[in-house]
DNA sequence: ATCATAAATAACTATATAGTTATTTCAAGA
DNA sequence: TCTTGAAATAACTATATAGTTATTTATGAT
């Protein structure tokens, strides 16, 4: 048998390591993570890790700060500027619903910095940057609702923002619980549909004046 | 007269170890948490773990075990069945919160059994049993607002209490990358004062009717 | 073709870890 | 007081783990 070759993909490397690390990061949490594992996965060896990323903790620093960022880009590529109040609402509640049901990672990456009481990125400027323009998008959006008469005046947009986040993201960590407490399967197609609508209706419910409400029933 | 200090006191030492256990599998998650610490921090040794326990599987599944039975005790010695259904709501979204608030380590409990998909609580029909009660009761105080004319009709109480918990879990669990991510204290004491009252304010919206809802401001 | 440098790899180290074995200590019942 | 079984403890084992060292290999510049 021929031995394999060694080809040099410098970039390639990083590249698998960082995108092995989320998954393992993921699966294990930081603590339960395998840096042989990570290694592995990525189809190359431990030394090119300690190379590129200096140890594990960096290794997570960067890929919470990644993932986050992927996040932030994702809502950011909606363009609710552009959108009527309440449709624009609608996207953003669904918008973090699908998210998370499609980047199973980001919500594990994040509880496992929460374990550790964000000590990774306790100094990220990145990580404030991004969010301080989220929130201000949310506020301008609750802004045009409220000057439109559709919207209660005077909501926190980081409130709104959390419950928002909130109510889509303990359905999906807490599946796996979830489903045996409550002997339902929370991730049936129809499960996960229902929730969605459920979810968009409590905003909504939170956010519109009643006449606004009442006018959305009757459009029905 | 004191009483010598007792060398032995195996129900002592049962619940020294398992006490132990909560707090160090909180801490670290099942992954992270080591049973030297456990050993140690119950004043006790490793062998008496395995003795009474068997391994850290089945210490871990009996701690969850636990904090669920205290959690859903205490949310039922709140008697919300006697209660005027508005005010009962209060009462739940509030107790929710403070528990966490208060019992710290059972969050970190629930999210380190979900991120091994639930395997040590997978066939307990302990968990089963509490909870079916507990939706029990929900179901019954929505009925009782509908049939008073001040909820909505046809809330799915499972829905309706995985969104309660939510928004007060939530907020508490991703505290840490939350203050640093809004660049916000969000464990001061104005800050969970306000948190709280958004919170109840969340689930009446989702709830009452808009009649209700006027009636309630009315009063205020 | 040769050389310098970066990329890749295997083998190693020191420590930590879950679980076990062997032994000692205690206290209740005869 | 003596016996016996349970409670307690320390020392041990086999394996796993993060991080390191030593070495080989590929590639672009000259």
């Amino acid at each position: 048998m021929v031995a394999k070759k060694q080809t040099r993909d410098p970039e390639g490397t990083k590249r698998r390591i960082m995108a092995a690390a989320k998954v393992e990061f993921a699966k294990s949490g930081f603590g339960g993570a395998r840096v042989d594992v990570i290694a592995a996965r990525a189809k190359s060896n431990k030394r090119m890790m300690y190379h590129y990323f200096g140890n594990k903790d960096a290794l997570f620093k960067l890929a919470i700060e990644d993932a986050y960022t992927d996040f932030r880009e994702a809502e950011k590529a909606l363009e609710l500027d552009n959108e009527e109040p309440i449709s624009a609402l609608r996207k953003l509640v669904s918008f973090n619903w699908n998210y998370f049901l499609e980047n199973p990672e980001f919500i594990n990456l994040v509880n496992s910095e929460n374990l550790h009481k964000a000590k990774h990125i306790k100094n990220s400027k990145r990580m404030q940057e991004m969010s301080r323009n989220f929130v201000g998008r949310m506020q301008t959006l609750l802004d045009r609702g409220a000057t439109a008469g559709l919207f209660h005046k005077r909501i926190d947009a980081v409130q709104l923002n959390i419950s928002v986040a909130a109510i889509a993201y303990y359905y999906l960590t807490n599946r796996y619980t979830g489903s045996i407490v409550f002997e339902r399967d929370l991730m049936s197609a129809t499960a996960l549909k229902e929730r969605l609508a459920f979810n968009i209706q409590t905003v909504l419910r939170m956010v519109c004046t009643p006449e606004t409400l009442r006018k959305l029933e009757t459009e029905k």
